[in-house]
DNA sequence: TCAGGGCCTTCAACCTAACTTAATGCTTGA
DNA sequence: TCAAGCATTAAGTTAGGTTGAAGGCCCTGA
């Protein structure tokens, strides 16, 4: 016997529509954009203002950091190439000085390293130009969404963490997916813990190194790969097609905040 | 909201079924159900009672305070979004004016903020919908093992321990097993005692020699594996394969909540 | 008061089991 | 097409179990 959720007119499910923002109850999210490119800037500016979102615009990075250090917007979205500060510096400032604030980062087209630096800097998330409006409008949302529910990583608290059918009990060191109980080695359980405490966000191999292996390890990030398949092949109902642990191509991994 | 049925049988294991609970020996255990859907509700009721729990439903959060108040159920079952008062409220008061009792939330999918707003509020643990009743089982079971060996790791009440046949009085420094007496040294004692005050609960090293050992002691944490193995030999029936005091693996240990 | 002995605790060493890392060649997806 | 990811296996490393001995404390008896 199961119980489903279908054919449930929840309000929150039409996220990704300019309407639905809109008619959101809460109060305007405040959005800072900064791109030095006008025909990108003034289409968000126009797209996100009619969908109800205040957007703040800064037109290369020293005066994004300015604007977001006065304004404190509910998230940034941040060109990668920019006059006087580059979206990297821009990043790893703001980061610095307001650790809360979400970032997602714009970045051209395929330029993998600049995802990964751009992650390792600390941004929550990217969007590879081109893209669609909607699509950054769900990667703001997500990313907001994650936000509000921020679980600093490292806290460690000892409720347990729950993912549809997926539990995690850090004070007993215990997993279980429905009513399955399964043994995690200590990496294997490390990892599940830190992907689960934030669903959506992605992890570059190098990050996890250094927050799961201890700080400057030089090693194979093969390594990385090996746990992920054996942590898969305990967890996933079918380790071929995985439903939590997901890769993101050319990056690392990341828990998946669908469902 | 749909109620499916499928793949009711499962061939993992016998557990957690309705037949196994059915016979149990201990007297019926009480459960109370504050959902307004009628076809959950009467879905959770059914699978229950004929798994030999005592099930008590309730359609809004006012009615499931006073069901609660009066009955006083072993578990609360809990949806978060009620009629006349909603879950968290109802949460809030009962943690209020019954502290113990163990409160299970359910959460529509993916409403993380709830999650996280329903465990500050005092839930014990939460369960997203769509969940199988076998799950719930297995959390209620849970959660209700919880409850009954609850003890503030620092209250060290006077009050005997018992854990099957192991029998700690605190009081008399004294522990039984079955009819046995056992002489344990001081520090054996402050182990067992620590450890069966939370059978379940993971002690890393680290925190036993602060514990048990006081002051930021910088020694060698082998010392406890040697307090350990003295304490195996004399506690456990066969030390090889011990039932009480177990490993966890590149933590520290925990006691056994099996039985 | 002091020596001797017993018990508890700590430490060290060795051994085994468990887990991690590395390397390989094959597969996959941009 | 080809770099990136995956699966498999083998080697390496680390953590835990076990044992025994040294040090310290306390009790006891001379």
């Amino acid at each position: 016997m199961t119980i489903t959720n279908q054919a449930d007119h929840d309000p929150r499910s039409n996220e990704g529509t300019a309407a639905a923002a809109a008619v959101s109850p809460e109060a305007a999210t405040n959005l800072l954009v900064i791109e030095d490119d006008d025909n990108i800037c003034s289409a968000i500016s126009e797209y996100f203002s009619r969908a109800g979102y205040k957007v703040t615009t800064a037109q290369d990075g020293a005066a994004g950091v300015q604007s977001a250090l006065n304004n404190h917007p509910d998230v940034v979205v941040l060109d990668l190439m920019l006059p006087k500060m580059d979206g990297l510096a821009v990043c790893k400032e703001l980061r610095q000085k307001t650790p809360q604030m979400p970032i997602l980062m714009l970045t051209a087209k395929d330029d993998i390293v600049d995802k990964i630096l751009g992650l390792e800097m600390g941004a929550d998330d990217y969007i590879t130009k081109p893209f669609s409006l909607r699509e950054l409008e769900a990667r703001i949302k997500s990313v907001l969404r994650r936000a509000r529910t921020a679980v600093t990583e490292d806290e460690s608290g000892e409720a347990p963490i729950v993912r549809g059918k997926l539990r995690i009990d850090p004070a007993r060191r215990e997993v279980t997916i429905g009513d399955r109980q399964v043994e995690l080695t200590p990496k294997e359980f490390d990892l599940l813990r830190l992907f689960a405490s934030n669903p959506g966000r992605v992890f570059p191999r190098k990050y996890l190194l250094q927050k799961i292996w201890d700080y400057s390890y030089e090693g194979y990030d093969r390594t990385i790969d090996s746990h992920i398949n054996r942590l898969r092949a305990k967890v996933e109902d079918n380790p071929d097609n995985p439903q939590m642990v997901l890769t993101v191509w050319g990056i690392g991994y990341k828990f998946s905040d669908e469902q």
